[in-house]
DNA sequence: CGCGCGTGGTTCGTTGAATGAACTAGCGCC
DNA sequence: GGCGCTAGTTCATTCAACGAACCACGCGCG
């Protein structure tokens, strides 16, 4: 036998949790999906990741009701991050802030605010303007010092993720 | 070529953290070492890893300055998290809370508490008792409701998660 | 010293998943 | 119908995970 995709004999949540979301790209995938991204395309250029990856990581998303695959604007179906996706966002949160301390010698890539009075949030997801604990919805993404200003490619969502961004909403119209 | 482990192109603090943490085992590993495990044998015993998987993990998160390879008391060196892995502890603990919600239909399979007042910690890590931001030192792991009382495996590590346990401190004398 | 034993790794053949390029399917539209 | 765009699938190749067996080292004991 060779890899596998489970922890089976782990009892801990932790293992559960990353037989969902700890294999390789599942995490940048749902990052993806944080910051507005929802088409196929999309997710395969800006990941860089092979389509046949893609394609198995989203079925099993949709399957463990991560994403839900629902019709798009355009004609084609898009994948959003449902209710049980959405709580994801710690996690995604505190790896950022974790690789921003420690590889991101610039300084932060990202600056998380508020949305509703601009105050920025700290590691715990805290408005440092109102104190309130700030949902993803009501959460703005925007530039850091460590962030290159020049996207490193120039495909549309490379090129959107320079610009503030409101996370959850759709990266393309 | 095949499975790489990296995300190189991704200009993005969680695909530089998930370069580190990322692969296949390193985040159990690392919970392992919030508990308590300091040894080999028993990361090998206790994740059912493949011991080459295992040196080879242990290597990287060495020369990440995850862990540090120190001397131990029974003569054999032992791996021990250093302040950087420390702050890993967000990440699992929020992934704890994932797992718990949605892959324990019993309830949480730990419950997180306060060490000085007992209090019960909530997602964000703040005690309930009395409403500071607990470190993970001060964090005690208790049984919940969500996990068995007998142990699946019957190697000492299995059994000492089955009690309550200060976070940090050895699971060996 | 020689021996056994526990511990911490390494070696190695096998297997399966990731890779990346090419290909196919379906749909809207003129 | 033909064209172009998007969303996948197919396929040969390659590399890491697997797991069992093996090796190395230190220690206690006779």
């Amino acid at each position: 036998m060779a890899p596998r995709t489970d922890y089976a004999g782990q009892v801990c949540s932790v293992a559960r949790a990353l037989e969902i979301v700890g294999e390789r790209w599942t995490l940048l995938i749902v990052r993806d999906a944080f910051y507005g991204v929802r088409r196929f395309g999309d997710f395969a250029t800006h990941l860089a990741i092979p389509r046949a990856v893609l394609a198995n990581r989203l079925r099993a998303l949709v399957d463990e009701d991560v994403l839900a695959r629902v019709p798009g604007p355009a004609g084609h179906d898009e994948y959003e991050l449902t209710a049980k996706g959405t709580k994801l966002w710690p996690i995604v949160r505190d790896l950022m802030t974790w690789g921003d301390e420690y590889y991101s010698p610039r300084g932060a890539r990202r600056i998380l605010r508020h949305v509703l009075d601009d105050g920025v949030l700290g590691p715990d997801g805290r408005c440092a303007e109102c104190g309130a604990t700030v949902g993803v919805a009501d959460t703005l993404a925007t530039p850091g010092p460590g962030l290159d200003a020049q996207p490193s490619r120039d495909d549309p969502i490379s090129v959107a993720f320079t610009q503030p961004r409101h996370l959850l909403q759709p990266a393309r119209s």
